[in-house]
DNA sequence: ACGAATAACCTATCATCGATAGCCTATCTT
DNA sequence: AAGATAGGCTATCGATGATAGGTTATTCGT
């Protein structure tokens, strides 16, 4: 069932280049306007110029496809993060600070936030595969940046496995904001920005 | 273009009777067990024994027979909250209660849940007709619920606006939760209901 | 009691989707 | 120049949601 994993083993290349580049660009324009699961691998291939057998040709599927765009966009929320955790070694910000950029981050890049989180369906293949799911380990380092700035602030007063759930329950507190802010823009929220500040204050009150 | 929606210009009948329920209870039970979006129309048909085609006698489409099974899971949650609500106005629990109730129906409703709140592009329709969407609108009910509790377990020391604030942001923090939970069941979460107690407490601190 | 209306269902068929098979062509290496 | 290979093509598949149009059976007015 499962193929074995040698080098040459792979029954499908999957090259590097500029082509491959210009797909995952071109997917990720595409899922950020109209929403992942309403792109056919045929708008994508249409906006890249070649057929749409030929994806095939870079991605073994369209779940890998979608997949490494997510995997894209968590790494870029972990650059933005890690510099907002460094800020704050430095003393320059506080845990508030950090809070507001995952939050603005959200809000700003909204397809990637959107593939990052907000999946319909949890990807079969991190199941399948056994644990070597890319989009969770990248997930996993944003998280833990989160944690270690969270572990900062309220010092060494904390056991790890009570650090662990304060900040798992943070994040999801931060995550239900921008969450629902992206997915009911048309409901009557108070005004955003002293919505999310007022939120933040009292995530990590 | 938009359908004139006299009485008598609906295209496509909506019988009621024993059928349409028997069609909703197979959609209800196939979805809990293989999730909403893998299972097929002519799966559902075959469980209640008509053919594929006959199901579009009931609904319009698919999307409406998903709306219609997610509406009453909804309904489902507003009877639960509003019991909630009725026992703690006699005292007898406390607002932590209420989150509790809202957290464990979005676990147990996954689809449902993901439907209202975790949509990936927001339906364009429900902007441009006004807000009809049936199972926003079920899920802003369940929304108002909390609002009142929160106004209840605060007091009156709170302005109306401030309470807007507030319940706005304690909702949003136990969506994120629930979201996050259906999101990546697989991130290496702490014991799944000590977090949701830890959660709740601190949301409703 | 009888014929028409209608509810409920069928088969046949479509267009579209993700995916596969098999062939072609330009470029690069030796 | 010959071969390998990256990259692409057309044709086609099975499955899916949806439509068209005909058929049966029950209900109902006369």
């Amino acid at each position: 069932m499962l193929m074995k994993s040698g080098p040459e083993s792979a029954r499908k290349p999957r090259p590097v280049g500029p082509r491959r580049e210009e797909i995952l660009a071109a997917a990720l324009k595409l899922f950020g306007e109209h929403g992942m699961h309403a792109v056919t691998t045929r708008q994508i291939a249409a906006a890249v110029g070649i057929s749409q057998p030929s994806l095939y040709a870079f991605f073994p599927n369209r779940q890998a496809l979608e997949a490494e765009v997510c995997t894209r966009a968590f790494e870029e929320l972990t650059s933005r993060i890690t510099a907002g955790l460094a800020a704050l070694k430095r003393g320059n910000s506080g845990i508030c600070k950090l809070g507001r950029i995952y939050v603005d981050f959200g809000l700003e890049n909204p397809d990637a936030y959107r593939l990052a989180f907000m999946v319909e369906k949890p990807d079969p293949v991190s199941i399948v595969s056994g644990g070597e799911d890319p989009i969770l380990a990248a997930g996993l380092k944003a998280f833990h940046l989160l944690r270690e700035a969270v572990g900062l602030t309220v010092g060494s007063g904390l056991r790890p496995q009570e650090l662990e759930f304060l900040a798992q329950s943070q994040w999801a507190a931060l995550h239900g904001l921008v969450s629902l802010l992206l997915a009911r823009p048309n409901f009557p929220w108070r005004k955003r920005n002293r919505l999310i500040e007022f939120h933040i204050s009292r995530v990590f009150a």
